[in-house]
DNA sequence: TAGTCGTGGCG
DNA sequence: TCGCCAAGACT
């Protein structure tokens, strides 16, 4: 039985197995457009559980919690406000959203889905999310647990990164949304992805809608395009200390972490004779870094974009995570 | 369209 | 240890 034949009954079912067994996330607890904006954003090709666990919801929504509070805030204190939570575009179009609230819509969020659209940062998912968690405005959303669900239930074999696959998966989404209660529609439907119909092991003999799944082949669904493979890249790192101070390289605007600091980069044969303080890796998109610091052995002068900063100040400054890791190690040393 | 953007969890 | 992937959007 396909769930289009009976849109009424898939979603009862899945509303009523959500209200028995739904989480109280924070951002469950509130119908303020701006509070939820910021989770979806957050949340973004980011875990639940990391978002969570390490306070990023509260942290900002507590220094942010109003359009016009993120609208003004100074560029290095968002992006610390944003530090570990990674893709960090995110929060910079977050920002020109906050403005465009301000200055478009003269403070107030925008009600209509199609305004909502328009923010940046915000694309047909973040959009269907919004209008539909605050308004309970009954608009579809696809997000990777609402692919893998359909994909299973419809027995879809084609790749749902495609352009194919994309528009068959809004289809059956605008198909099945609920009319009468969007909002414990789409919660459920992307708890459930997250809680039973998961990407690894889905718990099918718990799932709610079992009786709409056509595929015996769930952990074979759904099916992407190939992943690019990982490259292995090195970065050489510099660490100079003088005077109290550290020399830090801000990225700039058209960089990968634009805005961000880091110990300054230099050529290998500039520093293969001095110490080696420290060997470490880390993985971004598809590369896979070795990370090399080594130890200066004389001041050196500033290059481009980069500057001095008081080692004490550091807390306050935006790092990406593996620099602030060795920082942290590395200055723990050499002042113990 | 395909490439790019961070980080951490998990099998 | 390694690869996959997660409440995507932009260029």
């Amino acid at each position: 039985m396909l769930a289009t034949d009976h849109p009424e009954a898939f979603q009862q079912a899945l509303i009523t197995w959500f209200q028995k067994t739904a989480k109280d996330y924070p951002w469950r607890q509130t119908s303020d457009p701006w509070l939820i904006l910021v989770s979806e954003i957050m949340l973004q090709q980011t875990q639940v559980k990391t978002v969570l666990d390490k306070g990023f919801y509260t942290n900002f929504t507590t220094k942010y919690p109003t359009p016009q509070s993120l609208a003004i805030a100074p560029e290095e204190e968002i992006l610390s406000a944003w530090e570990g939570l990674g893709y960090y575009r995110r929060v910079r179009n977050l920002q020109k959203a906050a403005q465009a609230i301000c200055e478009i819509h003269s403070g107030s969020f925008p009600t209509s889905h199609a305004d909502i659209l328009q923010l940046p940062g915000i694309g047909q998912y973040t959009a269907g999310a919004v209008a539909s968690f605050a308004y309970n405005d009954s608009q579809a959303l696809v997000d990777a647990n609402v692919a893998r669900i359909f994909a299973r239930i419809f027995d879809y074999h084609q790749k749902v990164d495609s352009s194919k696959g994309s528009k068959q998966l809004w289809h059956w989404a605008s198909e099945l949304v609920s009319p009468s209660n969007p909002r414990a529609y789409n919660s459920a439907l992307m708890e459930l992805g997250q809680q039973i119909c998961t990407n690894k092991s889905p718990q099918c003999t718990k799932c709610p809608i079992q009786q709409w799944c056509t595929t015996n082949t769930p952990e074979q669904l759904p099916k992407k395009k190939e992943r690019k493979k990982t490259v292995q890249i090195e970065e050489h790192c510099l660490l100079a200390v003088h005077a109290n101070e550290i020399l830090l390289h801000q990225a700039d605007s058209s960089a990968r972490r634009s805005g961000m600091w880091k110990l300054p980069e230099r050529p290998l044969h500039l520093l293969e004779n001095l110490p080696l303080l420290s060997k470490s890796t880390y993985a971004i998109t598809h590369h896979k870094v070795t990370l090399y610091i080594y130890q200066a052995s004389q001041v050196p002068s500033p290059q481009k974009n980069e500057a001095w900063h008081d080692i004490q100040q550091l807390e306050a400054l935006p790092i990406p995570s593996p620099f602030r890791k060795v920082l942290n190690t590395l200055l723990e040393d050499l002042f113990c």
